[in-house]
DNA sequence: ATGAAAGCGCTAACAG
DNA sequence: CTGTTAGCGCTTTCAT
């Protein structure tokens, strides 16, 4: 870029681009490319094998050489062309992260401990906020999009079609899903168990004496919403209590639909004593129409959610919900993925890490008959 | 891949994985790197030349031959590497963003919303977490990552030592900044308003009749808070207001140091009618705490925040808060690095958008005096 | 310990 | 309209 220092300003002061005339005074015009290897090794005096060698740190090399390569190298600012390098090694240390919603705040959380850990195995990640579903065309997109860019891929609560899945399955790119039930896939995948913990919570519920409980869903990308359900009924069928499907109300994870579902819900004949959210935005909303109406939390009425999120504990009361183990299960994807990097044959290909039920202050014993 | 399955499932069930053994019978090592050009072009009997321009879509050929180039391509399952493609034209069409915390929702307001500008522009974007500051160190190893695998770089609100955007400022890569402030710098900068919006809703309060003001302060990576807290003050030298150092108190963004100022306010003998802060957590943080100590929002206190943060419309009462176009603001960064990209002059070198007033329900007349 | 050659997968530029 | 040549920046392999 300092071939024709005076050349490049004088154009630029005369506010005129030739694009020609940069090309040929040696500007590179593509890209601001930098300063290559080959230039480091002339300065150095050597060749650019042996300035290859000094800057990678392996292979034998003198010690002053090496100085000598890194000296210009510094001098010259150089930084290696990480496309170049990885075309040849066949790796980018890079693996790619996959969402749907990264507005979504436990997507967010994922993410964020993925970063985390992938660092922790000198690699990097890049997410890739894929806006729509994975349909076959988006994903084909997806697809060219990612090819040699990364060494791997982490799909977190993923929203995929069938043909997109079974694409990706044929595919013989490193990949694991996290939080993805909503069929079987011989690919890797990192669940948090969403059937125990809704199981669990909804005894808790019929232990503090409630009867009508309600259930308030989630959309159905990831199949996560519909074993929260089976969770639920599962409890429902172990106490002998009957299911009622009116007790069972829509709703899309967002604030709002819960909000929808409970006015629903409080407009039956006979209302629920205590209600459980498929997750914590639901459930949050839910009790704001519950306050609205006149109802004291939990006295009156019962509610628990899911999954933990900051507005759980932010809101009076605070929300008994249900936590997957973020962490260690961005861990185990990790570690899953880079098996699959490195051909080592994946230890385990469908792995539930138990969730965590966190009783707080939205949970008491049922009221009294009326 | 399939040029060996049989000794490949062998070896895999033997447990046994042998380099050179694979390698020598075909099966490529490093990556699973898929079908290459060379073999879609022999299989549709053309040159390798050919089969890109009939996969590129520009360049005269038959439709007959691209019929059959396209034919291959699709039985092979051919995708085309981006490294390779990059390497050659010097773009990948990729833009990233930058960010120190993933999980904070304004900056996820903001790459959402280039995410979906960046698309519109039929690129893509990667967002990457560096979840330290961008210190000199951080920042070289970021900037050997980056190198090649990307057109251009959007920070946005980058917490960069000097140092790092020294570093930058030579650099002769595309880059934009969104929301830095701390310093003059002669990179783009598209900022949202932070001192004449913070004046005016200052000014919203005197004019309710409030004298004593608060400010709760962030921390001051990006210069945003500073910017706030200079249009507070400037607000109060309008009315004539004298500058009571004790009523700026310290927090970190964070909704509990919110409620921690609050605390502290709320010990003073002279207490304020009135707080900003600087965002909307810790106005949220400052309403928990003014509500526990039993006063009641607007009446006996008015609050506002800054950001429009969803927090603000979901707790009781509304918060009074500023907003930045976000939308706006990331349609014009993404404009500004295309245009450096593509090697033409930027338009503008530091744009200063307006941000909005939204009055909602913390803000009300001061109380009488007592 | 260093250098030369070859090639990763792709595409501009020039021939035919 | 199609094929050939050359080369992006780097590293692996083999020779010195």
């Amino acid at each position: 870029m300092n071939h024709c220092p005076d050349l490049h300003g004088l154009m630029a002061r005369m506010g005129v681009i030739s694009f020609s005339f940069l090309q040929a005074c040696g500007c590179s015009m593509k890209k601001s490319t930098g300063v290559t290897l080959i230039e480091v090794a002339k300065k150095a005096g050597v060749a650019r094998m042996t300035a290859s060698r000094a800057l990678s740190g392996d292979g034998y090399i003198t010690e002053e050489t090496k100085a000598k390569v890194l000296a210009a190298a510094a001098e010259l600012g150089y930084t290696p062309n990480a496309l170049a390098r990885a075309m040849k090694g066949g790796r980018t240390n890079v693996i790619g992260a996959v969402v749907n919603d990264l507005a979504s705040t436990v997507i967010n959380a994922y993410v964020t401990e993925l970063s985390a850990e992938v660092r922790r195995h000198h690699m990097d990640l890049f997410i890739y906020n894929a806006v729509d579903d994975f349909s076959l065309a988006n994903g084909q997109r997806l697809d060219q999009l990612l090819n040699g860019l990364w060494d791997g891929l982490i799909y977190v609560m993923p929203r995929m079609s069938d043909e997109y899945l079974a694409m990706l399955e044929q595919s013989s790119r490193p990949v694991v899903l996290i939080n993805y039930c909503k069929q079987v896939t011989g690919l890797p995948v990192i669940n948090g168990d969403n059937f125990n913990g809704a199981r669990d919570a909804t005894h808790h519920l019929i232990d503090l004496g409630h009867r009508r409980i309600a259930f308030i869903r989630g959309f159905g990308y990831t199949g996560q919403s519909e074993e929260r359900e089976r969770g639920y009924r599962a409890a429902l069928d172990d106490a002998g209590i009957v299911f009622d499907p009116e007790l069972v109300q829509q709703g899309d994870f967002s604030l709002l639909s819960g909000a929808e579902a409970t006015e629903r819900l409080l407009g039956m004949a006979n209302r629920p004593t205590a209600i459980f959210a498929a997750n914590d935005e639901m459930a949050a909303g839910s009790m704001q129409v519950l306050q609205a109406a006149g109802l004291t939390l939990p006295q009156q009425v019962s509610l628990i959610g899911f999954d933990d999120a900051p507005i759980a504990s932010f809101v009076q009361p605070k929300i008994t919900t249900l936590r997957h183990p973020i962490g260690a299960m961005a861990k185990a994807a990790v570690q899953e993925l880079l098996l699959r990097i490195n051909n080592e044959p994946g230890r385990r290909q469908r792995v539930e890490f138990p969730s965590e039920f966190l009783v707080r202050e939205s949970t008491a014993a049922a009221p009294p008959h009326p």
